[in-house]
DNA sequence: ACTATATGGCGACCATTTACGACGTTTCTC
DNA sequence: GAGAAACGTCGTAAATGGTCGCCATATAGT
């Protein structure tokens, strides 16, 4: 592999010129400029890493931690901060967290010992005080759905309440008044947000929360058959279900359809995320739009300009969308 | 940030040892080892990747190249993949190519030029040359998806030819013979192996292939739309469509319920690649599993066992099988 | 001619690995 | 039992391939 030196030498400059032309190409002439230039073409120069990063103390690097790779999800996201990032010619390094305390402060650690510029993290478990001191530290973090106040500059979230409120009003306003409710796990922020704007549109109306058609699941489509299966076995009557993801939406109908049930007819559906497979199921479902890849490059584009000095805007916060579809209709 | 050189400072030993106490262990005292991970544990000394990286050109890190990261298929390949590497507390690097050649190319150099130990490729536009003269440099790669005999050892690929076969076989066994295929993409070899299967399970009892009975499409869910519309137009009769992948088969059947069909009774559907939605879309796709994971797991294995000297057991080619649901039924 | 500025060279880092060799101790051999 | 060989342990110093500040020099502007 060749080297800065061997460029130079084929150049007939310094050292120190070769790296000028390859970092800011301030104070370098331009008849010298492309004589190193060819000089690295013939050479078939790259340079290294290692010694770039070693002497710079930059890496290009960011570290991207994700609950999960799998599922329809984090797909997206991750797509859109590799484009960003890519753009600029950074790299992301990828870790997963899996939801657990342990295992999201374990990939911190180990992106900082692969010495990543900065992370983007979208973590459930761990602590707000953990993130604050890790804000605090000398490499630079950028929060995706979750919102901590005292960091509320590098938080990049889903108004999630507002998204669960129109679920539910959505469904107030087609006549439904018994109306369960599949959550995604307590532990959970954006879970939990979710259900109160649940209850808030439910309390708008004075309607009351009735724990028995609650049910707590985890997010995936498994427990969505749990849930209806624990709805159905409740005494209770209900016309309609918000599901605080798709995921568990298509879990839930798969048993209603298996009762023979019709959907929307017999039981209305309202999900959450509108992922792409949304669309295609049957009935399609109406849902609301969560738009994590937007939020994925939002976070790519903060670092471009708070780490890489770049001038871009950036948003904190973004408004979730009710996507009306065919899941729901109008009671009676 | 603590260096090596505080640390042996601490433990009143040379650099020397410290490299030492941290790599192989061998030839260091039990006696100064100890002191010198009680002096590392003090500073809280953790080592500089890049320095290690320049002066062991080892960097420990393993570049990914994938199609796309939106979409169900790559995220468990990902998972694994990662899961894999960081258990050997290697770090994954990722990249996109989006089936463009010019893209997948630029994206290798670009791993190359991070300076990763070795590549994982699931590439699909480039040539077999390209891939076969990569091989030959001093980074390994290893292939998910795609045989090239020359280079057969370091390809992970799935039976695709007999996974088509599986799949069009099911349908004939069911009484089916007129059957439409839509495809993937021509220029993506699954697609055309995949297709060959389904030809050779034709001509196996004796049916002619039919043009008019087939549509190319992208693999995305909005062509198997296209696929049926396609179909619907043409004035032949079909009983059954195998699609080559599960998201085709999700838009082709939501054109079909639109029209107030019933699958799988007024036509009947096979899929490809199982995805984790095949199971909870309605009805439950029959489909060809696609272990796709799996296929992941073990090009990080090859890795660990080729790069890393890990002593373990790789398979190279996976099976596809049938996974019947409640897509397509027995006709008539 | 004088000064401001553009240009290029020198050399000190950056934090680590590793070849080589020093040194002390053990073991072998006669 | 003495000298030599072998061995284990550890330190020195030379890479590794860059970046960047500082200084000298060439060039241009006034």
């Amino acid at each position: 592999m060749a080297t800065i030196y061997d460029v130079s030498q084929l150049a007939g400059v310094s050292l120190a010129t070769v790296s000028r032309v390859m970092n800011k190409n301030t104070n370098v002439s331009e008849k010298t400029r492309q004589k190193v230039l060819a000089a690295m073409a013939e050479l078939g120069y790259r340079p290294n890493t290692f010694a770039q990063s070693l002497a710079s103390n930059c890496s290009n690097s960011v570290g991207v931690l994700v609950s999960q790779l799998d599922g329809p999800y984090y797909g997206p996201m991750m797509a859109e901060i590799e484009a960003a990032l890519r753009a600029d010619n950074r790299h992301v390094i990828i870790a997963v967290g899996h939801s657990d305390a342990a295992q999201e402060i374990d990939s911190v650690e180990f992106l900082l010992s692969k010495g990543c510029d900065a992370l983007i993290l979208d973590v459930e478990a761990v602590s707000d005080d953990y993130l604050i001191k890790l804000s605090q530290s000398s490499t630079p973090i950028v929060l995706i759905n979750r919102y901590i106040a005292e960091i509320s500059d590098c938080c990049i979230y889903l108004n999630n309440e507002l998204g669960g409120y129109l679920a539910t009003r959505h469904l107030i306003e087609l006549g439904h008044r018994d109306i369960a409710y599949i959550s995604g796990p307590a532990k959970k922020h954006d879970a939990t947000e979710r259900l109160e704007g649940h209850k808030r549109a439910l309390a708008e109306v004075g309607v009351s929360f009735d724990p028995a058609l609650f049910f707590e699941g985890d997010y995936k489509e498994d427990s969505g058959v749990e849930g209806m299966h624990y709805l159905f076995g409740q005494d209770k009557t209900f016309t309609a279900v918000v599901c605080a993801n798709d995921q568990m939406v298509s879990g839930a109908i798969s048993v209603c359809l298996e009762r023979g049930m019709r959907i929307p007819q017999d039981l209305s559906f309202v999900g959450y995320d509108n992922i792409p497979f949304a669309r295609y199921v049957s009935p399609k479902l109406t849902t609301v739009n969560n738009p994590i890849h937007e939020m994925g490059k939002m976070a790519a584009l903060w670092l471009l300009k708070h780490l890489y000095k770049h001038d871009i805007e950036v948003e904190n916060v973004f408004e979730p969308e009710l996507v009306v579809r065919n899941s729901a209709t109008r009671l009676g």
